[in-house]
RNA sequence: GUGGCCUUAGCUCAACAGGCAGAGCAGCGGAUUGUGGAUCCGCAGGUUAUGGGUUCGACCCCCAUAGGCCACCCCA
């Protein structure tokens, strides 16, 4: 066994599974800027008091999840690794004044986050996001648009079955009202009630309803429902989502048990989850709409939404044919005959690099048959053989695949390499 | 954070009822001193996750720890 290993929860991406993560990257990479989100960085760490005050000091991601970092003693901060992107973009939006800029704020970030619980497949302690936000529109439309580009992402990456719920949670209007008439609900049936449950509805009564607790599922049928009890303008707000949602012909299902583990969310709540697998802990991503985050952080009264999906669970759900990328093959492999002379092939790979071409240079002292099955096992097309006719400016090129040899002057190989490669592409 | 299952070579797995730790694949070399994917031969790779305990003797039984997985909690 070997004396180290990466840290419990995290993992190496060997180039083949980094290869799948570079793709996804593309994707949303691609999707900001056809929807004309910019791309933004913030660091790895941050103040707690930016997640305790943004996310909320009685949520599970911060009470048992956040991963803090021992603060130096010359230092007066305490400091966390980020366990989500929106809490420091918001930070970011107040520090830098960016509500003098052009309203709204339209961003993404992709990168790691962290969570310190307790790792399963999918679930890490280091894992990576593709986050998108915009802040500083109020509006219905916005929610629609953000949703419509995580639904257009999932496709895109491959995976046709991600089913998107949604629900609107209310904002501070109608919420306490509805939170106190849930309490109350589930204050007269306390007697059948399990322990933890007992206890989650003074914490955080909101998750009765979508607790999977057997016992509870009668009391959660006739509970009385957000949706119901939505202050006119929620209720308004709502139903604008869904239109657009119609309009734009993306699918979802209205979800009144969906309630998000951070407290910064108002109304609009949404998830998505692969077809089928909805009732488990497996979201592909989530988001929703936090009209009082900036304002908690500092800035003045800023409307805003985000979504994040996680690229891990995405590639989880693509299963092999995510790392099924092809990988890096050169289109040539420099061989030769004459273990001495590996200085002529290294030159020579050199100089085609030098013409843009993707190329490996075979280094070893291995005897020439072994140089040509290693660079066809590496996938590559071409071998360029280096023997005694390289004194008279001549080289042999191997075409790997159809098994043909032909001599060529060295001046030429680079304009024969090209061409091949271009009919290749092409054909 | 709670409960359960698991851990033997880089990978996938063997090893009687407690009695000498093995194979395939991958790597390297040779058969072929300048021609690949096939075949054959060989080399290397292990403190059986780690630390204790029981036993004449432990990969095997017991305890602890670490890591992985599953179900919760909750989310990505």
């Amino acid at each position: 066994m070997p004396t180290f290993r990466a840290p419990r929860g995290t993992r190496d991406l060997l180039p083949a599974e980094r290869a799948a993560f570079t793709k996804l990257e593309s994707i949303g990479r691609d999707l900001g800027r056809r929807y004309g989100y910019r791309q933004i960085e913030t660091p790895l760490f941050e103040q707690v008091a930016v997640f305790e005050r943004g996310i909320g000091e009685v949520t599970d991601v911060i009470e048992k999840e956040l991963f803090r970092l021992a603060a130096r003693s010359d230092e007066g901060e305490a400091w966390a690794l980020r366990p989500e992107a929106t809490a420091g973009i918001a930070r970011a939006y107040v520090q830098h004044g960016m509500h003098t800029w052009p309203q709204p704020v339209k961003v993404w970030l992709t990168g790691p986050m962290f969570r310190y619980d307790r790792p399963q497949a999918g679930r890490y302690r280091q894992f990576w996001q593709w986050d998108v936000e915009a802040i500083g529109d109020p509006g219905p439309a916005v929610d629609a648009e953000l949703i419509e580009l995580g639904a257009r992402f999932y496709r895109e990456a491959g995976l046709d079955d991600a089913l998107l719920l949604i629900n609107s949670i209310g904002d501070a209007v109608c919420r306490p009202a509805y939170v106190a008439e849930l309490k109350a609900y589930f204050r007269e049936h306390i007697a059948g009630m399990p322990e933890v449950e007992r206890r989650r509805l003074e914490s955080n009564p909101l998750r009765l309803l979508d607790s999977k607790d057997p016992a509870l599922a009668v009391l959660q049928a006739r509970a009385p429902r957000i949706t119901d009890r939505l202050c006119p303008a929620c209720a308004e707000h709502f139903a604008a989502v869904l239109g657009h949602l119609d309009a734009l012909g993306v699918g979802y299902r209205v979800e009144p048990a969906l309630v998000r583990g951070l407290d910064y969310y108002t109304r609009t709540a949404f998830e998505f989850y692969r077809a089928g697998a909805e009732g488990q802990q497996q979201a592909l991503g989530g988001g929703g709409r936090y009209d009082g985050l900036i304002e908690l952080l500092g800035g003045r009264p800023t409307p805003g939404i985000g979504f994040a999906l996680g690229l891990d669970r995405v590639i989880l759900a693509l299963g092999d044919s995510a790392s099924q990328e092809e990988g890096a093959s050169p289109l040539a492999v420099i061989v030769g005959a004459e273990p001495a002379a590996t200085a002529e092939r290294l030159r020579v790979a050199t100089d085609l690099r030098g013409e843009g071409l993707v190329v490996r240079a075979d280094l070893s002292a291995r005897k020439l048959g072994r140089q040509l099955e290693s660079a066809a096992r590496d996938g590559a097309h071409f071998a360029v053989i280096l023997g005694d006719e390289l004194a008279a400016g001549q080289v042999q090129l191997k075409d790997l695949q159809a098994g043909t040899q032909r001599p060529l002057p060295l001046a030429d190989v680079a304009r024969e390499l090209r061409r091949a490669d271009a009919s290749h592409h092409h054909g």
